[in-house]
DNA sequence: TTCAAAATAGCACGACCGTTCTTTTTTGCT
DNA sequence: AGCAAAAAAGAACGGTCGTGCTATTTTGAA
């Protein structure tokens, strides 16, 4: 391909990488993709190479082989998460401005991705339930990817009081706390209980604790 | 058999049973026993006869055959899932006159057997994120169990409101939804993400809900 | 077009799973 | 003590699991 003066064949390598995804790394995408499908509906511990295989359209080996073993998977399979979790809830959030305004986008946009609405599961929340028990690289993956997220909340909680939208006393771990809640018992009660208007409760409790600790200012 | 004057073999049956327990209800009821000790470690998912007979030192198709099904001893370990709940978390509040003080002491109870101290997780909790998906009896028998707790904690509010310990515009199932997150907080950043104090966080935020329903006396 | 390297398939393994069937042991009423 | 019924054990089944090994196919740079 390259004539050029270029050293090594490292360097030709990652190269090569960056111009076009090589074959492997493509099929190792729609692989993870795939696997995130399957642990959003059977759970981590349920997500097998064999089934992955199958919707695949591809050997057990052939898949397996991508991974080296079946916690790599799984981790693979969380990073994915994390990622579609920050485009979906934290990115869009950031375009607004710190205070009230970006922490309530933070909330509304996670309260819609857990929602009923959307049928595949919380990996968070089912992942947490799976691994609360069992050490391990996927254990510390999963609380690595939440702690990180959770971090991020309570900064914007932080970030409103200091812009004088939340009372000066505010209790910023509390806060996040309570709104966890929240979050936690829309995904139970939606998806487990089926319980109907669960996305209002929702909403309306984050109001309440918006009262409570003094937001200045309320849309809607 | 019986040259009594029973009418029938069942009648026999059933006054035996009283009398003293047959060695097979005895039996069943310990293995059900370290059933839920390991269905609260592993999952419901996780739990093996396997690893069952190996903790009760009997034989698989020993273990099996007080069951005739893996979804029937999960069933089984679901009721005495329900049971125990019932003895500790729900009965005691009973003996508390109506109103606030017995939906403190449901929230108390409820919030100690959650905490991170008991080293068993709650089946509540983790079934619901097994079977979110699955629909089944097992799934019926965990849904219809938690209902019946929810329920109650439901009432225990209406009757609050009732006796004039809550505002008279308290809309009950918002109250419980609140209070029901705050219990799904503590069990994920205690059991999972093992956050110090928790429980604290627990306990305060349920003194803001109480204030926000305009609670009329508060103890400590 | 050639050819090494990467990707995938095929196959087999040991382990554990829930379940069935048959045999042995234990129980408890007469 | 005798004896039928209940309880438990034992062995085997088909199945799926993760994983390792060896071929085969496919890729992509020279």
């Amino acid at each position: 391909m390259n004539h050029t003066a270029s050293m090594n064949k490292d360097a030709d390598k990652s190269l090569s990488k960056q111009r076009l995804l090589h074959k492997g790394q493509q099929t190792k995408s729609a692989i993870v993709e795939a696997a995130l499908g399957l642990a959003t509906q059977m759970g981590l511990e349920g997500l097998s190479i064999g089934a992955l295989a199958e919707v695949m359209k591809m050997s057990k080996s052939g898949v397996f082989a991508h991974f080296g073993s079946r916690e790599e998977l799984q981790i693979s399979v969380i990073r994915e998460y994390h990622h579609q979790f920050e485009q979906e809830v934290f990115f869009p959030a950031m375009n607004l401005p710190r205070g009230l305004p970006r922490l309530q986008a933070l909330f509304n946009n996670w309260m819609l991705r857990t929602s009923a609405e959307i049928d595949s599961g919380c990996l968070y929340i089912s992942g947490a339930a799976e691994f609360d028990d069992r050490p391990g690289p996927v254990r510390d993956a999963l609380a690595s990817s939440v702690k990180t997220w959770l971090t991020a909340l309570h900064r914007s909680v932080l970030q409103a009081r200091d812009e004088k939208h939340l009372a000066e006393d505010t209790d910023a771990t509390q806060m996040a706390f309570e709104i966890h809640g929240l979050i936690l018992a829309l995904h139970y009660e939606a998806r487990f209980l089926k319980t109907a208007k669960s996305l209002n409760r929702a909403k309306q409790g984050f109001e309440h604790i918006l009262l409570r600790y003094g937001a200045t200012t309320l849309k809607d």
